[in-house]
Order: structure tokens, then sequence, then C-alpha cells
DNA sequence: CGAACGATTGATTTTCATCAAGACCGGTGG
DNA sequence: CCACCGGTCTTGATGAAAATCAATCGTTCG
């Protein structure tokens, strides 16, 4: 990915589904702020499958949101490990993390052929700073990761094997959904991934799919999966019956 | 924590080492602009040791800034289980992960006697709009959240238990000494917490502690701690020797 | 076709959680 | 002042969950 695929950036590409323009959308813009917005956007740049969008390290040159396709997002240390932080669907921003350091933290590569629309910082800053609603948009987008690290994080640090892979399966049909697919029936990243992302080993993974298989709450083709029972994939995904749960240290929810 | 301590905002006030003012400083306003953002601030509410800033699901009032003290956040699921997602230092943002949904995500409780500074999410976003500079720190806060965030996945997601304690004592030092106190000299918090951010058992804790102590790595008097081999200390925290790690399924360093 | 990649399945090992018991505080109240 | 108690730390013994190792098989793609 030394060299990426060219960029193409003409004022006059439509671009309907446009992560960055449902932005500008619900934001409430108007056509003409809106068609300004679209001219600062670059459209569509292609990433081919299993190409990098960038690396970790490299200089943030502009935020990106998926505009097609399926990327994944990884972070490594020192010694080569590495754990995939996120999987990136239309819609979802990119480069939230390098905002502070204007280096990428993590690289982001295509799992399958896919594109991204980007706005440089600066511009998308200054917008921030002329449309309230906007820049309201954003921090929300940014509080949103934060949230789906805390839960990621309550994934990887509390609970076991069956239980991350049925919340991530649960999910993972949830933002499907949410993006006008079927919520029972979708193509899951191979075991590697899915096994980075929850932070287990591939064979764990496979064999609580095989597990899910075999009671029928799941069905397996290849990549594809189906969801044959919610309910009984919802049950599972509660370890209540199994572990007792110790009395509670603190108080989480409200008065 | 249904009836917290009285609200002091007192524009009179002196704050001088609040962060929100540090912050306001860093983005260049005037003398007139501060003096304007400091009258928005509320200043240095105390939170008693033990009790909460606010629970899980409540309603958002205002964003914070640790002024004093040390604090935790937490987030739980329905069974029970919970996970401490970050230990709060003076000068650290505290409520970043709800701005999304205008509800707190996760508790945050006073680990000891402690103060905060706060201010509405919209005046601060109207200041952002006023002041490009202090929206971009803002934005670089939210980005360091996730960023942290990121690195505590790869902690949960790969590591084992002496290379996450480890690495945590590393990184609690490096704050510890941002603030100016000494690195190699500082109070911990209780094994029960260290563990539920590491997501580990207490006992494991307490052995990996006592593993190090024996090596003369560190020394330990009840919740103090003192580093007395930084490097030995560095040195275990790479399982390079122990554990050949495996061929790098990605790139993740730029080419 | 063969090579590379991925999934599956079984056998074994390792790490860490869990269970349990005792010690060591720090505070409270008789 | 001392006894007691709750909370915390320590340490050992045991067990369980999941990683690792290993072999096989199916697919996909040059």
């Amino acid at each position: 990915m030394t060299n990426g695929p060219p960029i193409t950036n003409q004022a006059n590409d439509k671009c309907p589904n446009c992560g960055l323009l449902a932005w500008a959308q619900s934001s409430q813009l108007d056509a003409h702020d809106a068609a300004r917005f679209n001219n600062l956007i670059t459209h569509h740049r292609p990433i081919e499958k299993n190409t990098y969008l960038h690396h970790a390290g490299s200089p943030l040159e502009s935020l990106h949101v998926v505009h097609s396709g399926f990327l994944k997002s990884i972070i490594g240390n020192e010694d080569g490990k590495e754990q995939i932080t996120g999987f990136l669907m239309p819609g979802d921003p990119v480069e939230l993390d390098a905002i502070a350091s204007k280096r990428h933290q993590s690289g982001v590569i295509a799992v399958e052929d896919s594109s991204v629309c980007g706005i440089s910082l600066v511009q998308l800053e200054q917008l921030c700073c002329e449309f309230p609603a906007f820049q309201h948009h954003f921090h929300q987008l940014l509080s949103g990761e934060i949230n789906h690290d805390h839960r990621h994080m309550l994934w990887l640090g509390v609970m076991h094997a069956e239980e991350r892979i049925v919340r991530f399966l649960l999910s993972f049909s949830e933002r499907i959904a949410a993006r006008g697919y079927s919520a029972t029936q979708f193509k899951l990243p191979k075991h590697q991934d899915i096994a980075s992302y929850l932070g287990l080993s591939l064979e764990t993974v496979s064999r609580e799919l095989t597990s899910l298989r075999k009671d029928e709450i799941i069905a397996l083709d290849h990549y594809y999966i189906q969801i044959k029972n919610v309910d009984a994939l919802k049950q599972r995904s509660s370890s209540f019956e199994k572990r007792r749960s110790p009395p509670h240290t603190h108080d989480i929810l409200p008065p």
C-alpha cells in the first residue's frame, strides 16, 4: 500500500450513500452548506481487499468514514502481539484515535473491497466551529467510539469465551440490521479475526460456534451464518444460570 | 449520592490548579475570554471518599475535570459483572462517554477524597465554536481517551497477568510523574481495583506483586510501592524471552 | 493441480480463577 | 487500653477454562 489507488475528488460526483453526507443531513445543514461540505470531501476512495487504508505510526492525512465494504482496525505492540479494536461498516468513522497525536495509532485493513470518504481534520474542525449541530454530531461520534471501547473492555475483562462470542454475534447482527440487511443471515469475518477481536484463540471460536450449531441455535455455511433462534442465543449470553454472580462491590445502577 | 455535597460556584474563587483552566490556557484564550470561561465553571465540587460523582444511567449534567484526589470509572452489565475502565487523576476529563446518549454509561467513584470542576456540555460546545484552539484541544482529549481504551484493550485481550501488571505499574508511574510526583514511590489502588482494571483476580495481583517484590524489583509497604529497578521492570513487561512471538499476521509498522 | 489458507477436532498443557484459611492492619467502642 | 470486627492482603491447594500443539480436511485461487 505504499502506492495507494488513485484518489478521486470530483465535486460533481454523486455519492448518495456517503457517510459524511448523511452526517451533514443529520446536522441540518441547508442545501448550500451541504454542497460546500460536499466539496471538501474526498469521495469513495477505493481500498482493495487486504490492503491498508493506513498503517499505525503514519501521519494522519484525513479523517474517513466508511462508504462501502468492511474493514478492521488493529493495534499492536513491540513484540508482535496484536488486537483488533473494531470492525468497520459503512457509515462508521475511522481514524478518531489519531486526532490526539496526528499519527495513526492503529492500522486499518480492508477485509473486503471497500471505499471510504475523507475530509481533512482542519476543514472538519472549521465546519464544526461554523455549525454547532454538526460539531455536536462529531462529538457524539467520538463519544460513541469511547462507549464501544468500554463495552469491548467489559467483554475482554470479565466474560467467558461463550459469552463473548454470543454477544459479538448479537451486536454484529444489530449493526448489520441497522444498515438495512438481514439481522439473521450475514457473513462473518474469518475466525482468526473474530478471535483477535474477542481476545480468544481461533480454535476456541471454532469450538463455540460449533457448539451453537449443534444446539441448532445457529447454522453455518462457509462464512455465512444464520441465526435460527435469537432468544436462545440471548439466553446463552447471560451466565446467570451457570455462575452465581458474586455480591456487587459497587452500586452500578441509579438509586 | 442522591444528595451530593453542596456545589460552590463563585466567580471569585481562585482555582489555580483547575484542569479546566489549564485547558483554557493551552488554548491561548486571552485574559478576558479566560475569565468568561472561568465564570462558566463550577469549581472544586468535593466528592467524598467512596461516594459517587454519578451513577451509570443517570442523565449527564455537566462534564467534569478532576481537580484533586483520585477516582475510578466503572461499567457493569445486567448480571453483576463489572470492569473498571479507568483511574482518574487531577486534570483528567471524566464523562466523555456520556456525550453520545446524554446519560452516564459508567459510574464514577472517589477512591479518596476528591474534587472536580465542571461545565455544561452546551456551554462547552459554544466555547468550542468560538475558539478553534479550544475546540481542537477538546477533540484531543476525546481522541486521547480512545487511545487509552485501545491500549487497555490490548492489555486485556492478549497479555498475560504479569505483563498486564507490570505495564500498569509503569503507566501509573508515568501518569503520576506527569503530575509532579515521584515516579518511583507512590500509592497504589487496592488490589481489588487493580484486579478489576486489569481483568484479573485479586489473588493474581497479589501473587504477581509478591513475585516482583521477591526479585527486589519493587518494594511494598501497605498501599505504597517503591519501584527499585525500573529497567528490570521494563524487561518483565516484554514476554519476548519466554514466549517466542508468533509470525505477524499483519504489518503493523509503517513500510 | 498444487499451494496457501482457513476450519475443524482431539489431546495435552498452562494459566489463572476459585476456594479456603490465616494474618495484618485500622477503626470503634466497651 | 484492649478486644473485636470489617476490610484487605497473603499464601496454598485445587480445578476449570481456554491456549497450545498437532493432524486432517475442505476451499479457493493462481
